[in-house]
DNA sequence: ATAATATTTGCATGAATATGCAAATAAAAA
DNA sequence: TTTTTATTTGCATATTCATGCAAATATTAT
């Protein structure tokens, strides 16, 4: 099982809906980008994101004053799917 | 992507340990049996159980005056293998 | 019926956290 | 350089939540 804090980075709508976001687009978003979608302040958007980079979620790149986020999906997946895995093999479906 | 109420029941360490409990031993554990693994009070753990088993992921079942709990390896396993799935399928790897 | 055992629930409390706003920092534009 | 733009950080606040303890509930044992 992996650290709680993966998924405690993944238990709030708003960074929830963030991760939806990045995904429906599969294009990397600045800060900005992404708060435009959102009813809360740029610091707060922000904030989540940085969330997610700790836990290895995403990833950033800074661009000029911009900082650009992806999802790190190749981790993500992977993370997903070793879970699955993990519980199938002590849990074998009968 | 699913309810962040998947995840919140899944971030907190202790729920967490119940997870693996529950996966490594593989049978249904009454709420005593699991709290004697854990330096906190029985009506916090039964209240973990009763968290995680609002979001489906364990089940109960009452048995005389004690309370069976199981992993729902299937919800849980296909939860986590469908979010895999839809994260390669819009984030294709190269 | 009474007592003992297992679990849940009510209540209080301290810690974590999501949020807004303002200030700080960084980088480009004028 | 001065000013705008993008992002982050400091601080305060309200809410959520994990926890302990005691009481309530449910079921079995005596």
């Amino acid at each position: 099982m992996p650290d709680p804090r993966f998924f405690k980075a993944l238990s709030d709508p708003t960074r929830l809906r963030i991760m939806a976001l990045l995904a429906e687009t599969g294009e990397p978003m600045t800060v900005s980008d992404i708060a435009v979608y959102f009813p809360i302040d740029v610091s707060v958007v922000s904030r989540h994101l940085a969330s997610l980079r700790n836990e290895g979620i995403l990833t950033s790149q800074k661009q000029g004053k911009e900082v650009l986020y992806r999802m790190d999906h190749h981790f993500v997946s992977k993370m997903f799917r070793d879970i699955a895995g993990a519980i199938e093999i002590c849990c074998p479906p009968e």
